[in-house]
DNA sequence: GAAAATTAAATGTCAGACTTTTAATTGTCT
DNA sequence: AGACAATTAAAAGTCTGACATTTAATTTTC
């Protein structure tokens, strides 16, 4: 469980790697400062410029923040959801579309996921989500919708879904199955008779909360699943026709 | 969806962030070469060092690699599983500990995502993965365990059931579920007797893969995060205590 | 006592030199 | 001609030292 990765790299990224470690194994603590660049030049028997690189990777990482100015310097920083979130979205975006995932995979994992929060999703959703819902649902009935903003809206409808289970960890833990799916989606939503099929299920699922129908939200999840795979076969075979 | 970050920040971060939209939004393309970083700092108008800052964030992020010497620089980087498992774990690890989550609502976020590929793998379990489940099982019953090593093989034994999903994306979602949580696991399972229990529900997840028994996988999940919390419970009763 | 000026300590940026690595190229020998 | 060795050039990695900017504490002034 030490140094993650300490190899034969540049000085800066070993840097990096010790001050990550004191960090993850709370040898640094929540806003704890760290010493300043060049007393950790001296520390570290390197240049600033090194240090600084080796900073830089941290802060990308969000693990510190920097201050400018007298009694400034590196923070240990409180990682937000907000924070957490964006690095999710970000890794799981560019993880699908640099790995030839065969879209049924992901379509697949997705609405698994989504299904892990049924349960709880019925149990415990609030009117203002389902009102949130509803609205969303209405957003997609209209004709002149953008590709874009259906897929905007279709993102925000299973995310309310999702906060509906009033668990912060599990909606952060679906952020990457919601959000980054959102290219793939935009392929296949094409026409208005696939976009109607879908409204008819989202309509379903809003039902399913609120009769708290688990078989119902379960059932729905499933159809949109298959749903989503035949589109995605479909618009595969015209590309392949053309 | 431009610029995720580009307000009054520093040059480099500025640089980092035009770069990552660039890879991000498919404007470079895996393994394709960025300019020198002298190029860089031409086309940027800024120092070298500026630009090396921006390009050693982009690599915290794996995002690029660099490799020295004549037809070195920075590359695209292709993503790997590997690289986006350790960063997810990094990330979901930070955000738990950092945000004192209330431990139940951890407990129930992880079994209810863990309970999301229980069709699939009761579906495609192979043999192989149920004889490295029984293996980690049987380790769990050796007395002279450490707290340590008994946690690797409680991880290594969900990982492996999530991984009879026979699903790359749903294992990578849930690997924050699984991974992050042994700090906040570590903390109550010292007793013999709960191990015990443990390794109980265990063999019967097992059992259930092993039967292809969907309800009895499931009920034995939502037992093993009933019992979970109830340990945490009572070990937050006695530090109370003391 | 409040407002303004000063100061000191940090990070941010820059310029330039030197080091090391690496692959292509060139040269040499068999 | 082909294999091996030496050269070379391009690029990242590192270092030094300077200057700019920001910021909060301190001091001065009114």
């Amino acid at each position: 469980m030490k140094n993650t990765q300490n190899d034969a790299t540049d000085l800066s990224a070993q840097i990096a790697s010790k001050i990550r470690d004191s960090i993850v194994e709370g040898r640094l603590i929540v806003n704890e400062r760290l010493p300043s660049e060049a007393e950790l030049s001296e520390q570290f028997s390197v240049s600033r410029s090194t240090v600084r690189e080796a900073l830089k990777r941290l802060a990308a990482q969000s693990l510190i923040r920097t201050q400018r100015g007298a009694f400034g310097g590196a923070f240990v920083n409180k990682l937000s959801y907000q924070d957490a979130y964006s690095q999710n979205i970000t890794t799981s975006t560019l993880l699908l579309s640099m790995n030839d995932i065969n879209i049924d995979v992901a379509c697949e994992a997705r609405f698994a996921l989504e299904r892990s929060c049924v349960p709880l999703a019925c149990a415990r959703r609030t009117e203002e989500q389902l009102s949130v819902m509803r609205c969303e649902l209405h957003r997609q009935t209209s004709p002149d919708l953008s590709d874009e903003e259906w897929c905007a809206s279709d993102v925000a409808f299973h995310r309310s879904f999702v906060d509906c289970a009033q668990n912060p960890v599990l909606s952060y833990q679906l952020t990457g199955a919601v959000e980054a799916m959102q290219p793939l989606m935009n392929m296949i939503t094409f026409t208005a008779r696939s976009r109607a099929k879908i409204i008819s299920h989202h309509a379903a699922l809003i039902t399913s909360l609120e009769t708290q129908d688990i078989p119902l939200a379960e059932r729905t999840l499933g159809e949109l699943a298959d749903y989503s795979m035949q589109l995605a076969a479909k618009v595969l075979a015209d590309r392949e026709k053309k």
